[in-house]
DNA sequence: TATAAATATGAATAATTGTTCAAGTGTTAA
DNA sequence: TTAACACTTGAACAATTATTCATATTTATA
């Protein structure tokens, strides 16, 4: 990211200064802001918004979410690998089969939130 | 993508059969998980998420965000699109300066929820 | 009308990312 | 030990994307 200060400052945010101003006092902190983002990142692909929607409903093995979700092991796990890293999904072993399932019990409230603003707006794919 | 089938079907999708079957039935369509994806997708971005965090602050002209989070006019002005298509922001036109405004009251819900996780989790920055 | 201000837009570039493929663990069973 | 199974991992590739730069567009002002 380059470095800038004084550019493009246009004449309205001398009007606008202490609106600004006030923001930006308001403001979270970069880091918050910087990690929400990358939270909400994990949840912006189809194939993770799946895996977290099965496994809010059942506990399940790799195997079984790659044959739900009609995709490899392979992809299934990087994908797993993202939203354990996130701490969303956790696992335990039994042999030589990883269950996964949920470790965070503010998923399906994210998820709910996200669907009220798509049905209210009616939302349309590809659009 | 590709067309997949029968491939990747493993032993323990027999003993877990049952399991797999009821998650499916109750999956939401295809469409609406994609469309759910695709509008965290729009919140995973620093620089929309400062954008959001602002305008739930204060109406805000272009220029105004361009002070506020440093980044040239053009930058602002392309997310400003993507959330205007995302129908998450609104705006209003005063001569030659164009007011943004939030267009949705969930968005705070949404972010409140992202920062209980972060904070529960204790999630750090580039781990 | 000409100029400047505020914003929008299109093309280009660099960076990020999801999937695939191939090869690697580690565990169970023959 | 060998083979099969469940899963992980690294590299490669294609696709997407955020920012920059240059160039519109629209409105106000001189």
């Amino acid at each position: 990211m380059k470095e800038r200060d004084e550019l493009d400052r246009c004449d309205c945010n001398v009007i606008h200064e202490d609106v600004v101003n006030a923001v930006r006092e308001k403001m979270p902190s970069e880091e918050n802001l910087y990690d929400l983002a990358e939270l909400f990142k994990v949840f912006g692909d189809t194939t993770r918004v799946k895996i977290l929607w099965a496994l809010d409903e059942a506990e399940m093995c790799v195997c079984d979410l790659a044959v739900l979700l009609n995709m490899t092991q392979s992809a299934i796990s990087h994908q797993l690998r993202v939203l354990k890293q996130a701490r969303l999904v956790k696992y335990r072993k039994e042999g030589k089969i990883v269950y996964y399932s949920l470790d965070d019990e503010h998923i399906k409230n994210i998820f709910d939130q996200g669907l009220i603003h798509i049905n209210e707006k009616h939302w349309k794919r590809g659009v």
